[in-house]
DNA sequence: TATAATCATGGAAACGTTTCCACCACAGGA
DNA sequence: TCCTGTGGTGGAAACGTTTCCATGATTATA
């Protein structure tokens, strides 16, 4: 790494004049500051951001971070839409952090960023990295994420799997199964139980319970779920996109079958697809407010923990058969 | 601001003291490790992130940047995905900055931080922008725009719009409209113009375009349109997301309306809409490249600028009809 | 009791800038 | 000739840490 040092000397210069060079500050004369920007350029001359906040003594402490889980999932898109929306009303700026193949490394990173709190969604912190970061002072909040004492937002999975197992009572189902990712995350776990508990609890319980390594595969897994119990006359998917990219297979099945998904995303409204409603945004925007809070030391301890209710939206007939003139790739 | 001098001072220590307490490095005793910690509480010490950085040698250059234009559009998730692909691939992390209601400001939080590389979203930015990035050696790639000779990936909208076009005609509309945003994007402006001068040069003018100011207000605007222009067979969308919100007047309007919309949105696939693809995540993952390589000094200068094309795919029939059971909220 | 090993501790040096002060040379004015 | 101002320059100090080395105190070992 070049330094000012070394332009000097390879300039012949002092520390001053090369500063005063490179800012524009100051006098210079003509001859001197060409030699100083042919060593600029010869060497490849970086100021250091690091060196120069230290003098400046600019901390620029105005950023809120979010760690997300790979970000794949349109869910993420709506509760960033409700985050942003209250971090811009406080004139703060947002850095996102993703939690990738190397959840450590990005803590590592995003301690190294000069925010003020930390919202995290969906997943939780081991508690060395809960330690790591009130060490640092950094105020954390959960999103779409629920612990013991923790403080943040989530809306209640199980209550959700609930409200779905009724609608598929509702509709005198008798044979319902369950399409669901690979990977056991909380809000599956406690969509499921919600769901299985309500469905056993009413004598009548689940057949089948796929997990899927990518909602792509979802049509699959119904075409093999359909296979192997032909009866199926309910399946209760994850997430609506799982939903969605089974649609082809139900077509296929022609056979009614009664649908769920999960998130409401806006096209589920066209396609008829029934769902439980998840308050996405204002999961977003109560999130970062109550981090707001809690950094300004306003959130009393009793007002850290929001639990949202999610809701089931009845729609229908889902808008199948639309797929044979897709002429894409 | 509270510094280690400060505890020192008060605790009555040495400064390696404090910092080995603070940091938990090295032996203390433990009758020392209380005074410091009692006088790190009293004075409210965080440690400063900057002067760390500083000595660590640590100088974070991890990240590339994107500025983006507000969060509101599905499309950019599906651009991000692509970014956050090839970023990934480089064990290297991704900072958002909001071209909110401050677009300067956005300018300036960006540069205290240390990115190497700035993605700029969709829209240009002003020479003196521009001059301030090159000052601070901060390379950047435009994504979803174009200009003179800027480098960037960007997908041609003239031809996209060209290609709405042809789908009207060739599907022997007599009576086209187009439906769009207010304010003035390159995107719309190039889509719209392609558009109409094929419209023009096949005798078949535009006969309306409607402006709204969100999305969500298109389906009025084609009540309008239907109102004032009894005649439309053909409604052209900036964006997929205007067409959806469209789809309840469609439904009344009862009539045989052909429509395209723009983006190729997942969920457009099941509702049967017509629409140009765009090519996002391949844009996204491509500007990434672009950048990575350019700051890397591996991008030759008329290799700066890729252009990829949209494409039209047609789908049908729309999904209509589906509104009157919707029961959310 | 002498020697060595270990534990605690203080503080200087270094990180790469910016800022400020001091200095020099030279010009112009008295 | 002697000031005085000024353009040009060098380098010390400061920013707030971490790291390392030296030192003193304590304990274990012989």
């Amino acid at each position: 790494m070049t330094t000012m040092k070394d332009i000097a000397k390879r300039a012949g210069v002092g520390l001053g004049t090369v500063s005063r060079v490179v800012n524009g500050t100051g006098p210079v004369s003509q001859e001197t500051r060409e030699k100083v920007e042919a060593a600029l350029s010869e060497m490849n001359y970086r100021p250091n951001r690091i060196a120069r906040k230290l003098v400046s003594g600019n901390t620029g402490r105005g950023f809120y971070g979010v760690l997300m889980p790979l970000f794949i999932h349109p869910f993420y898109f709506y509760v960033l839409r409700g985050v942003y929306r209250f971090v811009e009303e406080q004139d703060m700026n947002l850095i996102l952090f993703n939690r990738g193949k190397h959840p450590e490394e990005a803590i590592s990173h995003l301690m190294q960023e000069d925010i003020l709190g930390l919202m995290v969604m969906s997943h939780g912190l081991s508690p060395e990295e809960e330690a790591l970061l009130k060490n640092e002072k950094l105020d954390l909040c959960y999103l779409d994420y629920h612990q013991e004492r923790s403080q943040g937002v989530w809306i209640d999975n199980h209550y959700g799997g609930r409200l779905a197992a009724e609608h598929f009572l509702a509709r005198g189902c008798k044979a319902v199964a369950f399409v669901g990712d690979l990977g056991n995350s909380q809000q599956q776990i406690e969509r499921f139980d919600g769901f299985s508990q309500t469905l056993e609890a009413a004598g009548n319980p689940l057949i089948a319970r796929h997990l899927v390594p990518r909602e792509y595969a979802s049509a699959d897994a119904v075409r093999r779920l359909l296979a192997d119990h032909p009866e199926t006359d309910g399946i209760f998917f994850f997430s609506d996109t799982h939903a969605v990219e089974a649609l082809p297979a139900l077509a296929e099945a022609a056979k009614d079958i009664v649908v769920c998904g999960y998130d409401d995303l806006d096209f589920t409204r066209y396609l008829g697809l029934t769902t439980i409603h998840q308050p996405k945004e204002e999961m977003g925007y109560e999130g970062a407010k109550m981090l707001h809070r809690i950094v300004h030391g306003q959130a009393a301890p009793d007002d850290r923990t929001i639990t949202l209710k999610p809701s089931l939206v009845t729609r229908g007939p889902l808008a199948l058969g639309h797929f044979s003139e897709d002429q894409k790739r």
